[in-house]
DNA sequence: TAAAAATACTCCATAGGTATTTTAT
DNA sequence: ATAAAATACCTATGGAGTATTTTTA
């Protein structure tokens, strides 16, 4: 299970269809069917019942879908916490303080 | 951002060595090396600070620690609750349940 | 029968491997 | 001096693309 298949899937969830999917994430529609079926096949269950008309999550689906919010939720965490982390990287602000030595 | 990437970091954290890491992850020392590298250049803050004795946290790492954390628990409990997940594949026990017909 | 998903390939980006060098104690 | 991380280079897996063929309401 990598995050691009959580994305992959949460994008189809949310639009309901592959072809919209697929748009959203930025990628071919059957790249994203080969995302969903791989990621159907490691976690053995079925996530989506498909038919022209719609796709729908099944029950498995549904599970999924709640825990998958909460790994892609930490993820935008980690970024926004880092994002304001500058701890490691002083900023040199004018005068005050001088740039470090190269090592 | 990529599991495998918070998965190496979460090795190398915990055993405070690349090359400790690298034999639990499983891959070699240079790919994990690589992985962590590259997860630093995207977050663009040093996860580490590396001595041949030493390998420990930065204070953006510690950050970076705990949601990491809780991506990987989001993860194992995904996969935890779809263990028992059998909805969509009914057990076929015995006589009691016969064999779909192939579509 | 007309949409949407699934196949069948082809390609290439990059994760990962081996060999070696650099670094810091 | 030595153990550990970084670098160089190569390989190959599989993610993604285009074209086409099933599906099923």
């Amino acid at each position: 299970m990598e995050l691009y298949q959580i994305r992959h899937f949460a994008a189809v969830a949310e639009t309901g269809s592959f072809t919209k999917a697929a748009i959203r994430a930025a990628v071919s529609q059957p790249a994203l069917s080969a995302s969903i079926a791989k990621l159907e096949e490691e976690l053995g269950v079925k996530l989506f019942h498909r038919s022209p008309k719609s796709v729908t999550l099944t029950p498995a689906g549904h599970r999924f879908q709640m825990t998958a919010q909460e790994v892609l939720g930490a993820c935008n965490k980690v970024k926004a916490e880092l994002r304001a982390s500058v701890a490691d990287r002083p900023l040199r602000i004018g005068v005050l303080c001088r740039r470090p030595t190269r090592r």
